[in-house]
RNA sequence: GGCCCCGUCGUCUAGCGGCCUAGGACUCUGGCUUCUCAAGCCAGCUACGGGGGUUCAAAUCCCCUCGGGGCUACCA
């Protein structure tokens, strides 16, 4: 629930929200089942049954060392009533198994057509345990019933269920008429095409929030699995999905998980953001990551900082990488960075530029970018890479990290020489 | 094993008998731009699983086959 709320995904009748079908928790609607399961039971459309769990097991074995479709025989539909006695005398408690027609069930899926399914394969199935608790089957389809649903979009695993449910409609009496119409979407499959699913760990959608995912990312690339609105149309907003999504056009084969394209459509709802919005999102990243905390100095910087790395940014978390130099206290050179400047021609760099610096007075990014490049490029005639190289590294750490000057004019004039000159010393 | 579902570039897809020399996006490769990294722009690679039909015409319809997946509980 916390999820779905997250993902921006809401429901107008449920837990929490109320309706007038309610109450909408299960174990707040197990005397509704057991009435209805009496009720199957005195129509005849189910018995009681004493097959013990083991004794269950063993037929099945043979059924399908003969080849045969595996599934509950029968064998107590029509029990004597001596035979019930003599049962209840030894002990056993009796489970409700709803009895399957002859015939067959067909139903239109909105995704896949017409589906059929032969009684023969569809084995009588268990309503009620032994202990009086209701079955899914039972459960979910009394629910349809009573909570007059119309619609039921899920994934395909269900699908074989579905002649299932149906019969339980017909034993509650509600005409085909009314039956709620069956969408079976398709799978996600992970890399290895095995199918991925809320529980499996690694894949939850918790996992992606905390890897910096926005909802509406996350949502807009799911819907494109086994989805799309046509006409090469790819970016969603959550209203244009809600606008745009009908069952009709939902595929019916599984899709593969891709990370990379999860990224790319992340990084476009990221530039897409409000200047406003992507602030708020950004210090409660920073914030919870423990590079910030929250004050109106840091709040301040990272105002300023957050437009030069928008664009930047596949996912929240990579702001941290690239901020960090802004925030983080004892400031420190990354080894494999400070290794690259460990030469004379780039301390050469670095001594020049920060007296060059030293006279600006007009501490703007493209000031430092006017002296720095009559410096070094038309001065010294460096090439750029090699030029701004060592500053960058010396400045901001690392060899990768938002526009320089830019970066030289956050941090301010005096911090920015004396990491230059921390840099010299430590060349 | 039985039953059911599915099959277009590496991946997600468009396509619903002629508009297909099969389109878009992600990835990848090359280039442009460039202070690093991105972003942006341009170019390129790569697909109708196979075989039969039906038809003047098939990625699109039918059959078979191969391949993938699901279900087969007193789990949901």
């Amino acid at each position: 629930i916390q999820t779905l709320k997250w993902l921006g995904l809401n429901w107008d009748e449920g837990p929490e929200v109320d309706g007038p079908h309610g109450p909408y928790l299960q174990s707040q609607r197990l005397n509704i089942y057991t009435e209805w399961a009496n009720k199957f039971l005195s129509q005849k459309d189910a018995y009681h049954c004493y097959c013990s769990a083991t004794e269950l097991e063993e037929r099945r074995k043979i059924q399908m060392e003969k080849n045969l479709a595996p599934g509950y025989d029968g064998k107590c539909r029509d029990l004597s009533s001596e035979q019930i006695e003599k049962y209840k005398a030894e002990g056993r408690k009796p489970v409700v198994r709803m009895r399957m027609p002859d015939g067959e069930t067909v139903f239109t899926d909105l995704i896949r057509g017409e589906v059929k399914f032969e009684h023969k394969f569809v084995p009588d199935f268990v309503l009620m345990r032994a202990d009086g608790s209701p079955l899914y089957t039972l459960a979910v389809a009394v629910d349809d019933v009573l909570m007059k649903v119309t619609h039921i979009l899920r994934g395909e695993d269900l699908l074989s269920s579905t002649p299932r449910q149906i019969r339980v409609y017909q034993a509650m009496g509600l005409p085909e008429s009314e039956y709620p119409a069956f969408a079976h979407l398709p799978f996600v499959m992970g890399q290895d095409n095995t199918k991925l699913s809320k529980r499996n760990g690694e894949v939850s959608i918790a996992w992606y929030k905390d890897a910096g995912f926005l909802p509406e990312a996350i949502c807009n690339y799911l819907a494109l699995l086994g989805w799309s609105p046509g006409e090469d149309r790819e970016n969603v907003s959550m209203q244009e999905l809600c606008d745009l999504f009908t069952v009709e056009r939902v595929n019916s084969s599984p899709a593969r998980f891709d990370m990379k394209k999860l990224q790319a459509i992340n990084g476009d709802k990221i530039r897409a953001l409000s200047a406003q919005r992507f602030l708020e999102l950004a210090k409660e990243w920073l914030i919870k990551s423990k590079l910030i905390t929250g004050t109106g100095e840091q709040l301040a910087i990272l105002q300023k900082a957050l437009p030069i790395i928008q664009e930047r940014v596949a996912t929240l978390a990579e702001i941290s990488p690239l901020l960090k130099f802004l925030f983080v206290k004892p400031f420190q050179i990354e080894p494999d960075s400070l290794a690259q400047i460990k030469n004379d021609s780039a301390k050469d760099v670095l001594v020049k530029s920060l007296t060059a610096l030293q006279e600006v007075n007009n501490w703007t990014h493209s000031e430092i970018e006017a002296v720095l490049r009559k410096l070094l490029i038309d001065g010294m005639g460096l090439k750029p890479r090699l030029a701004f190289g060592p500053v960058r590294i010396a400045v901001t750490g690392s060899t990768v990290s938002p526009p320089l000057f830019e970066s030289m004019e956050l941090l301010g004039k005096t911090e920015s020489l004396s990491r230059i000159s921390l840099a010299i010393s430590a060349i």
